[in-house]
DNA sequence: ATCGTTCTTGTAATCGTTTACAACCGACAC
DNA sequence: GTGTCGGTTGTAAACGATTACAAGAACGAT
C-alpha cells in the first residue's frame, strides 16, 4: 500500500482532484464537500508532497540560514533572532553549516539556486569574486549578514566593528588600562580585517600604541588558547602583579614592563575579536597565574551567551547579532515579497556589555 | 529573461531534453553530445531544479537533524558528528530547531513526512503517544537519538545515563566527597527522568543518600543559575570552608553540617544533569563565595565544548554525543538503503572526562 | 419558458525533471 | 541486399500537486 496522493484521496472521497486540492487550501466549497474530503484525508493519513506542491506554486516556504560554525555562540544568537522572524511569517527555517572555506560557501549558494529554499541568509567569513558572482546569479533572494561590496547589489546588514573597538578601547582607558593588546582572528577573513582596522583606528584616536597583536588560526576556542599562549610567551613575568611575586610557573625573570627595549610590553588589557577567543585567552591567563581583571582585563566581542557563561563573566562588545539576525530576516522577507526594490545596506550600532572581566 | 530549464538548454544545444538530462547525469553519450550540452549549460548558467528532480527520482539528498535548542552545546557535538557522516555519503544536512514542546516535535515529523528530506534524526526532550504515532506514520525514515519504547518500531540510539551517573558518583566518592547533591533538569523530560533514576540508583549502590535534589525549569544556563540559587539557599554557611571563615557575604552563622535536623546538609559535591546547568551552578557557587573544587566539586554531563571552555574546566560525564550522532547518521543511511531491516536499539557507553572542577 | 447570474465542480494543462520505449543509424555477417 | 545487433538519440509519459477554464446546477427575474 503506497502513500496516498491527491488522486487517491479524490477517489476515496468520490470527488475530483481539483476539489480535494481546493478543500486542502481552504478555497470555497460546500459543507458536504469539505466534510467528505476531510474524512478521506483522515482515513488515508494523507500528507501532501511538499516537492510537488512547491514545484507548481514556485515556493517552498523554507528559508535557509548558512553559518560557518555551529559551535560559535554568536550564531546561536543570530539563529534565534532569524528563527523568530521567519517563523512568524509562516516560513520554516533550516540551518546549514558551511565551514570556513569560501569554496563551500560558493557551492552552497550555487546549490541553493534552485528549489531548496525561497531565500538565504549567509554570513560568510571570507568573500571572493566567485562568491559575489554566485550570489548575483542566484535566483533566490540572498541577504548577506556581513560585509560585501555594494557592487554585489545585494541586501546586506553588518556590524560596525570600528565603533565597537572604540567602545572597548575607551572603556579600558577609562578604567586606567593603557597597555592594550589585541587578539585577532584570521586576518584574511572579513571580520578579521575589519577588526584589525577598527582596533588600529581606535588606538590611534586615543593616542595609544598596541603592546602586542596576535592572530589566531580561526575564530575558535582552541585557536584562542593557542594564540593566547603566543601572546603571553616571553612576557609572563612583569610588573603586572601588584604583589610582585611574578607569574608563570616557569617564573623566568625578565625586565618586562613598558619601554624595555627588545622585549614586548606586558599588557594590562586584551581585546579579543570574539568571545570564544577571549575565553580561550582567559584560560591561558589563568594557566600562567594572571588574574582577570586584576592583572589583565579582557574584553570579548559578540556578547554571545558564552560571555555571560564564562567565568569571570566577560565584558563584551555587543555587535548587535540579535538585531542583525532580525533585520536580515526582515530584509529577506521583504525581498521575497518584491524582488525589484533597491538593495539596502544596513549597519547596526554596537553597545558595550560590561561584566566582570574588566575592573 | 526567465530561468533556463532543461528544455531551454536542449533548444540552445539543438538536442533533445533527454540527451541533456543524460549528459547531466553522466549517462553514456558521444563526445560531441557532451560537449554541446555542456557548452549550452555554461552559457545559460543553467542550474537544475531540485524540486522537480526529487519529485521524479523520489529523493532529495537532504537529511534533517532536529534539535530542541541550538544553544545547548551538546547538540553542536552531535551535529558535527552527524554532518560528517551524512556529507561523506553525499547528503546535505540541514538542522532545524523544535523548541522544548512535544507538539512542535510532532508537527515537525508530520510536516517532514513528505518531501522535505529523505530522512530525519530527532532528539526529543519529551515523548508522548502522538509523537510515537507520528514517527510510525512518517514515510521517511526516522531515527531517534533518545529513548522511546521499543514498540515504536524505530531505530534508536541512546545514552546510558545510569551508568554515567555511576561514573560520576564513584569518581566523587573516590575523591572523598560524600555529601552529594543533584541538579536535575525538568523531570518530565526523557533525559530528566533517566538521570533522576540513574542518580538515585548510583547513590543507593554506594550506600549514600542525596543531600539535596533540585529541578531546573529547563536545560539552560539561566535555569541552572536559578536552580543553583535554590539549591544553595539556606545552606550557604557551613563547614565547607576549610579555613572556617564562612562563605556568604552575609555570613549568617548556622549549625549546617551533616545530620543537623531541620537544615539541609551542605553538599561537598553537585552533579548536574547537563553542562549548561553545571556552569550555571558554578556561577552561583562563586556568588556565595564557595570555591570549586575546594569547597564544592561539580560534575557536569555531556562533556560538551562548554565543559572545556568553562572555568574551572568542568569534569563531565561523556555520554557519547559524538558517537551517538555518528551512529544515528549511520542507522539512518542504512535504513534509507533498506527500509525492511529490523529496527536496532543501540546504547552507547559513557566515559568520564575528568577536569579541574573536581579535586 | 427562457435567460442571465452566481456558485460549485470537474477536466486537463502545467511546473521541470527523469526514464521507458521506440526509432534510428551504421556495421557486420550471411 | 537483407537481417541482426549495439549503441545513440528522441518522443512522450510519468512524478504529485495547483489552477485556468469550461461545464453544470440552482435560482430568480423577465
Amino acid at each position: 500500500m503506497s502513500r496516498p496522493t491527491v488522486a487517491g484521496v479524490a477517489r476515496a472521497a468520490g470527488v475530483s482532484v481539483a476539489s480535494v486540492s481546493r478543500v486542502l487550501n481552504g478555497l470555497p466549497a460546500t459543507e458536504e464537500m469539505v466534510e467528505r474530503v476531510q474524512r478521506a484525508v483522515e482515513e488515508l493519513g494523507y500528507v501532501p508532497d511538499a516537492r510537488a506542491r512547491s514545484l507548481k506554486v514556485g515556493r517552498t516556504f523554507q528559508l535557509t540560514l548558512a553559518v560557518a560554525d555551529v559551535g560559535n555562540p554568536v550564531y546561536v544568537t543570530m539563529m534565534r533572532a532569524v528563527e523568530e522572524v521567519v517563523s512568524a511569517a509562516g516560513y520554516r527555517l533550516v540551518v546549514t553549516t558551511t565551514g570556513p572555506d569560501v569554496v563551500d560557501e560558493v557551492a552552497l549558494v550555487r546549490g541553493m539556486a534552485r528549489g531548496y529554499a525561497d531565500g538565504l541568509v549567509i554570513s560568510p567569513l571570507r568573500v571572493d569574486d566567485d562568491l559575489i558572482k554566485s550570489i548575483r546569479e542566484c535566483d533566490v533572494p540572498v541577504v548577506v549578514a556581513g560585509n560585501v561590496p555594494a557592487s554585489a547589489g545585494v541586501d546586506t546588514i553588518r556590524a560596525n566593528s570600528p565603533k565597537g573597538m572604540l567602545l572597548a578601547v575607551e572603556h579600558l582607558l577609562q578604567k586606567g588600562r593603557r597597555r592594550i593588546a589585541f587578539l585577532n582572528g584570521p586576518r584574511d577573513t572579513v571580520p578579521g580585517t575589519a577588526r584589525a582596522k577598527g582596533f588600529a583606528e581606535a588606538m590611534k584616536a586615543n593616542g595609544l600604541r598596541p603592546v602586542a597583536e596576535v592572530e589566531a588560526a580561526d575564530f575558535t576556542f582552541a585557536a584562542g588558547r593557542e594564540a593566547g599562549r603566543e601572546l603571553l610567551s616571553g612576557l609572563t613575568a612583569g610588573p603586572n602583579r601588584a604583589d610582585g611575586r611574578g607569574a608563570a610557573a616557569g617564573g623566568r625573570a625578565g625586565a618586562g614592563g613598558r619601554g624595555t627595549k627588545g622585549r614586548k610590553q606586558v599588557p594590562d588589557a586584551v581585546i579579543a575579536a570574539n568571545d570564544l577567543l577571549a575565553v580561550g585567552l582567559m584560560h591561558e591567563l589563568a594557566a600562567v597565574g594572571l588574574e582577570v581583571p586584576k592583572d589583565v582585563a579582557v574584553v570579548g566581542m559578540d556578547d554571545s551567551e558564552l560571555a555571560e557563561q564564562s567565568f569571570p563573566p566577560l565584558t563584551s562588545v555587543n555587535l548587535g547579532s540579535a538585531e542583525r539576525g532580525r533585520r536580515a530576516a526582515e530584509l529577506l522577507l521583504a525581498r521575497i515579497d518584491d524582488d525589484t526594490r533597491t538593495p539596502r545596506r544596513i549597519v547596526v550600532q554596537p553597545t558595550l556589555s560590561v561584566r566582570r572581566s574588566t575592573p
